[in-house]
DNA sequence: TGTTGGCACTCTCGCATGGAGAGTGCTAAA
DNA sequence: TTTAGCACTCTCCATGCGAGAGTGCCAACA
């Protein structure tokens, strides 16, 4: 009955570590605890085990190791004659050797790779996709922040004329990302003379950085200086900008979980995934392509997400750009789901990021 | 007392013709329910009003009024023994005949707009500030479409190499939008080629929509042909895109509201926001640049935001871009405030898109 | 005729009560 | 070690009751 273990989503705080060794039945029991209050959201009964686990003893002794995984700190009790329910350390556990294979099915994948093949090869057509992908994957809410480039290496160049003194910059970034301003010059140009100026910039400055170009402004004059400035602004707000385009999507799936019933515990949370300068404090620290992380509950940082779980898995290419791709919701989660969804998602992600950077 | 009066905030379903006409004490009395019903989300009662408003009748006078009010359908009764509460068509009164002058105060559009300057010049930023800006006046939800072009007409075109055989097409189009997509092309391509193409097509097919350049493919062949088919495919996809690509902000502040107390009420409400599929079916039918057309409860055609007003505003340019922002929240809004933000904000994005098509 | 004080009536809300039901913990027996 | 039995605890729901808020109406008054 043991199914396949998976102890690559370890997330931090060295939890393997501290968690308990159980036996086998106490494994099974936990799970079904688990399995049982995940499915219900309501505390769970020894006798509502038995029946509905077919588990071979009796309730009083499921009772006995209900109290016996309690003292281990992997369930609680809300009040005397109540159920159990797990833990933080409980869905630790519950994840680390308990959870069937965080994989989706053959055929979800065959459909989510065929959705993201058939849309538009744009990247916030991509984002959009995965986000709402991910929501509808894991039910919960979903947050997906764009690839952003290890350095924001310029790629191209390209001035539109909109009037006489004011153009359209439009710098396409290593990784494929396009950024677009408007300049307002001091002098007139032409039509021929901005077509000149992006080109001669592409080819020049191809695969400089902010701080590259803020040294070549020194070295052109004019109309040529101007635009080489307002390209480094471009270039170093470039991650400022990528924090602010958080795509999110979902949320009305985590508003009606019963744990965020009523009072401002929702209020909170929605404004925190509104807020997205705060975004950055929901990120794991250290995470490779690839891996998922799972914050259970006060694993993660944020005061007013206590109460819930982030999963979340990075994607983008070594040594290129990195973004990150995540679901938000309570405790109570489908971990084995948000984890394969995460993941598959994470690895398309990687998939068209690459293609996008030509390798 | 008689603040100005100001009737062009009219929505639609002429509903100014079938309001009811008030005696001046009545329309005090009215006033001041709305007004404490606004701040306070309960019913008010004769006595509170007396206290609160200074009238200088007796409770019992006022009694008598609320009666005759309630008789005209401006105001009804939750109970036998509650106070009053403003119906839809007390609140259209209000909003055609009682209410203060919708603007701003000078110091906050100051602010505002002097944030909107500060913005780097790129639209999806302006747009995301125009929502956050929009939530923060009203302490609504807020909603804002990017400005979509009336035509879709190109400006310029950009073929940006990838790979041999990959390139990145960028699109600006008439109003400043910018397009991207990438493109796999069946034969390879050099960086010169490319470059020639991209200026060949930004002269000849300026201006041209999506219709054109169907046209256009078949004078093509090999590699242009496929460009310009792509590009077809991008302008054409241009009003889709557009939809998705909606600004919101605010949520949390309509969460809170008690009228959203429990319920699935809230779920829907943020579901139907989250789904921009449907947010056609929130605009106004027929509304003019600068004007701003209220909604309230059940004049708007979406079930789902029965007790909800909307109250949006167009922006754009005469026989150019147009794009909408709104807000959204319960019935029981700051009409004031939330007309003034939304007029105010919508001056400033036509100011914005003004400047990008170079007027 | 319009206004007002007085008063009965109604409805909600909060609180306490009590019984039913669910579930545990403990003990003693198998 | 497991299990049956049983007392105990706690929630939940329905009920009832009293307080309070507010209205509607009537009769008196200016």
């Amino acid at each position: 009955m043991e199914q396949a273990q998976q102890r690559s989503n370890s997330g931090r705080g060295g939890s393997a570590a501290d968690l308990p060794q159980l036996g086998p039945r106490q494994r099974e029991i936990l799970r079904a605890v688990i399995r049982e209050f995940i499915a219900t959201a309501e505390p769970v009964a020894s006798g509502a085990l038995v029946r509905r686990y077919r588990l071979a003893v009796s309730p009083a002794t499921v009772r006995n190791e209900l109290a016996l995984l309690e003292e281990l700190g992997l369930l609680t009790h809300p009040h005397t004659s109540a159920g159990r329910v797990p833990t933080d350390l409980g869905y630790r556990y519950f994840l680390e050797s308990l959870m069937p294979e965080a994989m989706l099915l053959p055929d979800e994948q065959l459909t989510v790779s065929h959705q993201f093949q058939q849309a538009q090869r744009d990247t916030a057509e991509w984002l959009r996709l995965a986000a709402s992908t991910l929501a509808r994957l894991s039910a919960e809410a979903s947050i997906v922040t764009p690839p952003s480039g290890a350095r924001g290496a310029l790629k191209h160049v390209e001035a539109v004329p909109i009037q006489e003194r004011r153009v359209l910059l439009v710098a396409v970034l290593e990784g494929g990302a396009v950024r677009q301003q408007l300049l307002d010059l001091s002098q007139p140009v032409t039509v021929d003379e901005l077509r000149a100026l992006g080109s001669r910039f592409t080819d020049e400055q191809a695969g400089a950085d902010a701080q590259r170009l803020r040294v070549a402004v020194a070295h052109e004059r004019g109309t040529a200086a101007e635009i080489i400035g307002a390209l480094a602004g471009m270039l170093a707000d470039s991650d400022a900008a990528r924090a602010r385009d958080v795509y999110y999507d979902g949320i009305q799936n985590i508003l009606i979980q019963p744990e965020f019933g009523q009072g401002d515990r929702i209020r909170e949370m929605v404004g925190m995934l509104e807020d997205r300068t705060r975004l950055a404090e929901l990120l794991p620290p250290e995470l490779q392509d690839g891996e998922v992380h799972v914050a259970i509950g006060n694993e993660n940082r944020v005061e007013t997400l206590r109460g819930c779980s982030l999963v979340f898995g990075r994607y983008g290419t070594p040594g290129g750009v990195v973004g990150y791709v995540g679901v938000v919701g309570p405790t109570r989660m489908d971990y084995a789901r948000s984890i394969g969804a995460v993941r598959y998602v994470g690895r398309l992600m990687s998939d068209l990021v690459r293609v996008v950077e030509g390798n």
